[in-house]
DNA sequence: TAACTGAATTGAACTTGGCTCAGGTTGATC
DNA sequence: GATCAACCTGAGCCAAGTTCAATTCAGTTA
């Protein structure tokens, strides 16, 4: 069922991560639609169709764009929490794990949010629904992180009971609707943004 | 500045209330980028050319339905909390008033959220952009209704001090990230969502 | 060194869907 | 019943994503 994706190893000569980076810097800044794919192509420097020994698709780009990136977060998340054990503390050290990033990791966070309703529908062509099931199925399970987070407190009693699910997917829209005004040149730095969500989320969660 | 859009009289033959209801439910239901053009119009009943006597372009059309969610979000707000004096009831009713919607409007907000990166950039065409620039504008206004009535909570002493800005944004944002994954056919009832969705509003703010 | 192989690349042509244009129809008003 | 603006259409244009057959390149085999 959960059919995982295999990375195409890298041959010595293959431009797929040049792509995916030069991608990612076009369509986090000027937006999917917006980037002309032979754009991608020129600042990689080849040419347009030689996209497609790499892609089936531009779509085919952007999913693999947000599965990587949502392994990221469930990879950090996953790190960040393991040994952490008082359940407030957890809390507060995924919230801080989420806005532990790279300029170029806000960039692939805002492409994964504008265009998560692409998950919902299926795709036409085989390697795009794979990408897609894919993602679809890592959303839940960072879904799920929040979640069990959540369920492991109330357990314990350091959490009120409440709809672990429910309150699950608010905490984790309340971390994520941030990437969608961010600038790393704007006027808040993220450490501010970071310290007041994280204060935010534990008397949303604690009280 | 505020140039005011003047909304269209509709001539009795005007076909354009239907062209935006279409669109609405197509918009929201399978995608803009999935929509074709053409669907809305023979979902109207004319041919597709006629959409242009209506709408510049497909795009002009979705800021249009952008903009009126956004106005009609603001005047929510405001009569929800015109006549409630005390900080934490107008921070409730002002939640309540944000999940009192109807199927098409869940659509409208759906549509609203996942294509708010479009009010970023200028756009080519005139109308386009005078429709873009009074979104913005009113994504602004209805920043600073909440961050307004935070402010009010805080000089009060009701709400503790804490950046009104950033906390207005993130409470916003918690609220309509639900329109991303709810559904009205879906297993959550809006009702069940609204409340635990004020609770923890007030629990974020006036603890 | 010549032949071979698969990855990487390309130019040219195809497809799709949004959009333009030049003109035609309708109906309210005088 | 002439006029005018609102409304509509068929034919075709164009940009951008995509396909395809053919070619180059780098490493391997003989």
């Amino acid at each position: 069922m959960a059919t995982k994706i295999v990375e195409p190893e890298a041959g010595p000569r293959s431009k797929r991560a040049a792509i995916l980076a030069a991608a990612v810097d076009h369509f986090g800044e000027a937006g999917f639609e917006a980037t002309k794919w032979s754009t991608v192509a020129e600042r990689v420097g080849i040419g347009q169709t030689a996209l497609y020994h790499y892609f089936e698709s531009k779509t085919h780009c952007l999913l693999t764009i947000m599965r990587l990136e949502l392994q990221r977060s469930h990879d950090k998340f996953t790190e960040a929490t393991a040994d952490v054990t008082d359940p407030v503390e957890a809390l507060r050290a995924a919230v801080r794990a989420a806005y532990d990033v790279s300029d170029q990791e806000v960039l692939q966070m805002r492409i994964l949010q504008n265009h998560m309703d692409l998950l919902s529908g299926p795709r036409k062509s085989k390697r795009e629904e794979a990408e897609r099931v894919a993602a679809r199925q890592l959303v839940q399970v960072v879904e799920r992180d929040w979640t069990n987070l959540l369920v492991r407190g109330m357990s314990q009693g350091a959490f009120p009971l409440r709809d672990a699910q429910l309150l699950g997917a608010s905490v984790l829209g309340l971390i994520v609707s941030v990437w969608r005004w961010y600038r790393p040149s704007g006027p808040t730095p993220l450490s501010e943004i970071s310290e007041l969500i994280e204060g935010a989320c534990v008397r949303m969660v604690a009280t």
